[in-house]
RNA sequence: GGAGAGGUGGCUGAGUGGUCGAAAGCGCUCCCCUGCUAAGGGAGUAAGGGUUAAAAGCCCUUCGAGGGUUCGAAUCCCUCCCUCUCCGCCA
C-alpha cells in the first residue's frame, strides 16, 4: 500500500510515479473520495462524541441521584443518526480501501523505463556459456535418457505442469536444496524457519498477492479460503505482522526451503514443455526486515547472496535490472538472475530479488522500533530467490551433461550426493 | 472429536455496566544519589486515526474477531477464531 499521507498530499507525484508502470491512477477520483470521507468522517466523530459526553452525564446524574428522564429524552435520536452516518463512512472507507489496495508500489528512482521484459537492462554477466562440441539436450530430453525425469506418470496423477523425479535425480534435487540452505545460513547469517504451506488471506493481503492475482493462487473450499503459498515470502514475511521489532534484531534474515504452488492462470501455452513452469515446485527464498534506510543496500546484500550460488554452482548467468513495465507489483525495485541454459540457448529466470519498501510493510502493519524517535515506524520488506530449485536442477543437467545423455554432478553438490561424482544413463 | 479454563498495553497480570485506555509489577527512557560496581529515590512510557503547514491541544477508535442489548460495554448476550489442561485418535 502507498502512504495515505502522500496520497493526500501528493496526489500528483503518486500518478505520474505509477504512470511509469502504465498504471492510470485518477488522482482527481481520489482526491473527492477523500474529500468525502474527511467531512463524513468529522461528522460521525463529531456525532460520538456527543454521545460521550451525555452517556457520561447521563451516569454523573445517577450516580446522584438525580432524575435522568430528560437526559434520556435529549439524546434519544443520536443513535440513530449516528448509526446512519457510520454506515456511511464504513461504506466510503471500505471503497477507499479497495482502491488503496489495488495500487501497485511506487517505482524506485533506478528503475529504468520501458514497457516489457525486452527492455530490462542487463547489470552484469557472470561466466561463458560452455561451447559444447555436440549439440547439447535440453532437460526433457536429458530425464528422458537417464530414465529419472518422468510427465506421463504425473500427468496420470496430477495433470499438465507436474514432474516425478527419480532416484540420483530427485536426490539431486534435494543437494541443490540443501546447499542453498546450508551457504546461506552457515556464511549469509541467515536464520532458517518452517513454515506452514497453506495460509489464510490476510497473509496474501499483507504480501500483495491479494486482492489482484486471486487467479493465481490454489485456493481451497473452506469458509472462510484457505490458500496454497505461491512462494515462502508469504508466511516468512507474515513473520512480521502485527509485530514491533526491536532495532537490535534488525535487519532480520530468514532462509526458507517450501514448495510454491501457482496456478499459472493466464500462462497457457508458455513454457508447456519441460520443468520450467510447473504448479508445484521447490524453492529456498530469502527474507530480510529492514530499517528503511538500509533497505537500499540489502537489496544488493541479498542479490550477491543469490548470485553466490549460482557462481559456486559455476552456472553462467546474467544479471538484469527490471523495467518499469516488468516490475512486480508491489515490488520498488528488482533484479532478476537469469541463468543460461544450453538447451534453449537462452537466459532464463531462475530468481527474482525485490525491495518492497514498506508497501507490504504497510499492509501487515510490520513495525520496528526507531531508536532515534522511540516510536514505532514501518519497516522494510526485501525477498529473493535463493534459488528456485526446479530451475536450478534444470541448469545444473543442461551445463553439465555429457555427449553420452549423463550429467556430472557439480562439486559443491557432491558431499550432498554420497560422493557421487555423475549421473549416468543407465 | 469430547470436557474444562482462558485471550487485557513491549511483557506478566488486576479489573463483572459509568469518573477505566485500563491498577500493580517487569522492561525501557530521563533525572537524582552513590568516588567504581551493586543497590536506592523520582518522573515518564500503548497503538491507529481526525483536526493542523507542522506542533501543542482537543476529539474519535482499539481490552482475540464479528454481531447484539444499553443513554453508556473490557465488563451482559450470541456466533466464530485462537491458546492452554485433561481424555480420545493419530504421524
Amino acid at each position: 500500500m502507498i502512504d495515505q499521507k502522500l496520497l493526500r498530499s501528493a496526489p500528483q507525484d503518486v500518478a505520474s510515479n505509477l504512470e511509469r508502470r502504465n498504471f492510470a491512477f485518477d488522482a482527481q477520483a481520489y482526491a473527492s473520495l477523500e474529500e468525502l470521507r474527511k467531512s463524513l468522517q468529522v461528522d460521525v466523530e463529531t456525532l460520538r462524541a456527543e454521545r460521550n459526553a451525555s452517556a457520561k452525564q447521563i451516569g454523573k446524574a445517577k450516580a446522584q441521584g438525580e432524575d435522568i428522564a430528560p437526559l434520556l429524552a435529549s439524546v434519544e435520536k443520536l443513535g440513530v443518526k449516528l448509526e446512519g452516518a457510520d454506515a456511511s463512512l464504513q461504506k466510503l472507507q471500505e471503497q477507499l480501501r479497495e482502491l488503496e489496495l489495488g495500487l501497485p508500489n511506487l517505482l524506485h528512482e533506478d528503475v529504468p523505463a520501458g514497457s516489457d521484459e525486452s527492455d530490462n537492462e542487463e547489470v552484469l554477466r557472470w561466466g561463458e556459456p560452455h561451447q559444447f562440441d555436440f549439440k547439447p539436450a535440453d532437460h526433457v530430453e536429458l530425464g528422458a535418457r537417464l530414465g529419472l525425469l518422468d510427465f506421463d506418470s504425473a500427468a496420470k496423477i496430477s495433470g499438465s505442469r507436474f514432474a516425478v523425479m527419480h532416484g540420483p535425480l530427485a536426490r539431486l534435487h534435494r543437494a541443490l536444496i540443501q546447499f542453498m540452505l546450508d551457504t546461506h545460513t552457515d556464511e549469509h547469517g541467515y536464520q532458517e524457519v518452517y513454515v506452514p504451506y497453506i495460509v489464510k488471506t490476510e497473509a496474501l493481503i499483507g504480501t500483495g498477492q491479494l486482492p489482484k492475482f486471486e487467479d493465481d493462487q490454489f485456493k481451497t473450499n473452506d469458509d472462510p479460503p484457505f490458500y496454497l503459498i505461491p512462494t515462502a515470502e508469504v508466511p516468512v514475511t507474515n513473520l512480521a505482522r502485527e509485530r514491533i521489532i526491536e532495532a537490535a534484531s534488525m535487519p532480520t534474515k530468514y532462509v526458507a526451503h517450501t514448495p510454491c504452488f501457482r496456478s499459472e492462470a493466464g500462462s497457457h501455452g508458455r513454457d508447456t514443455r519441460g520443468m520450467i513452469r510447473q504448479h508445484q515446485f521447490e524453492k529456498v527464498e530469502l527474507v530480510q526486515l529492514v530499517e528503511p534506510s538500509a533497505s537500499d543496500h540489502a537489496l544488493e546484500e541479498l542479490t550477491g547472496h543469490a548470485e553466490t550460488i549460482l557462481q559456486r554452482l559455476n552456472l553462467p548467468y546474467r544479471k538484469v535490472i527490471l523495467c518499469s513495465g516488468d516490475v512486480g507489483f508491489g515490488s520498488h525495485k528488482t533484479y532478476d538472475l537469469e541463468v543460461w541454459l544450453p538447451g534453449q540457448q537462452a537466459y532464463r529466470e531462475i530468481s527474482s530479488c525485490s525491495n518492497y519498501g514498506d508497501f507490504q510493510a504497510r499492509r501487515m502493519q510490520a513495525r520496528w522500533r526507531n531508536p532515534d524517535t522511540g516510536k514505532p515506524e514501518l519497516l522494510h520488506t526485501l525477498n529473493g530467490s535463493g534459488l528456485a530449485a526446479g530451475r536450478a536442477l534444470i541448469a545444473v543437467m543442461e551445463n553439465y551433461q555429457q555427449e553420452d545423455g549423463s550429467v556430472d554432478v557439480p562439486q559443491v553438490l557432491r558431499s550432498y550426493m554420497g560422493g557421487v561424482e555423475r549421473i549416468a544413463v543407465a
